[in-house]
DNA sequence: TATTGTTATACTCTATAACTATA
DNA sequence: TATAGTTATAGAGTATAACAATA
């Protein structure tokens, strides 16, 4: 039994060196990811209930939809954070479903195209009215024009920023077990 | 890159009732949900790399830092979107990680007051900078006072509209198994 | 009866590494 | 050699329902 000790601030008077966000930043940190954690949630929620499928699954069949043509497992997993494999699985799960189809690719043998089926589509088509709609309902409701805009600008600058930096999905670049236990039993 | 383009299928004619979300807000609401969803990405492998916990332990973790006093596991779990077995279970990992004490509560007889330890309590200031500063890095230096200021209130307004309407974790409702066939309909 | 929390269980998802087949 | 994709596998996380103890 240890006790809380009530001075441990999540913003603590700056020490030597500390680079600690102030009040303003921390709580729009946190009210930030609070914000967008419900949302993803609800938005999930009805995915599941109306169409069947994950958020994730969701995005992919954007994706097709939104594409000229085809597309390669690489471009289809372009963006999204995963390992190849979780979206070999993820696809798998699409296609056994008959939402997506997997043919060869005209122009690299070792590629596959990628393609909504009808039903995927139709899918697609049927679920995405009520998933605008809820966005719409839970994300947009409470903004003016204004913050539309705003909020559009910040979070493009936001991604850009971020995209700049990191090594995303295809990167073969491993991350190794961090090894230490936080605390060994 | 996620953007989808709104004069695709994703914002068809407005038929009978329909209700979708205009190229600004669609783009929005894109580019919110991929910066978010990158954000948390590099922050949890942050945690994991630097602290050998989740996002969701972490979270757990400046709860009750955050915290006067012990909290029981309902409160623990108040705001995060998980079951009561879910917090359970990384209440139980933790524990074994000998992160934070589970011991019985003064009021109430059921309930159970849970602490930080001394070592939970040391992880937590341990990572806690580096936390900071990756947030500030990949969210905040890409902002003006301003956009910090107009983001925070706009997410708040958010957060607070959809807390008032949502049922939360605790919530005994079943949310029965969606359709068995996603592509049937 | 309602609530607090745990357990048992099944399932989804993700990541790593090994593998193939092309380029 | 490098790349595209799959497989095998192991592990983390989540949800549901049944359960015990207390209010």
């Amino acid at each position: 039994m240890t006790e809380i000790r009530p001075d441990a601030q999540l913003s603590p008077a700056a020490g030597p060196g500390a680079q600690s966000l102030d009040p303003a930043q921390l709580s729009t940190y946190f009210v930030l990811l609070e914000a967008v954690s419900l949302l993803q949630y609800q938005l999930e929620q009805q995915l599941r209930a109306e169409g069947g499928i994950s958020y994730v699954q969701f995005e992919l069949l954007a994706r097709l939809a939104d594409a000229p043509g085809p597309l390669t497992m690489t471009q289809l997993a372009d963006g999204v954070v995963y390992s190849r494999s979780g979206l070999t699985y993820q696809a798998g799960q699409l296609e056994k479903a008959g939402l997506i189809a997997r043919g060869p690719d005209a122009d690299d043998d070792r590629a596959r195209a990628v393609t909504l089926t009808q039903d995927g589509l139709a899918l697609f088509h049927r679920i995405l009215p009520g998933h605008i709609q809820l966005a719409r309902q839970l994300l947009f409701d409470p903004m003016t024009r204004d913050d539309l805009h705003h909020l559009g600008d910040i979070m493009t600058r936001v991604r850009d920023h971020m995209r700049t930096q990191p090594p995303r999905s295809a990167s073969p670049r491993k991350r190794r077990r961090p090894g230490p236990n936080p605390a060994q039993d």
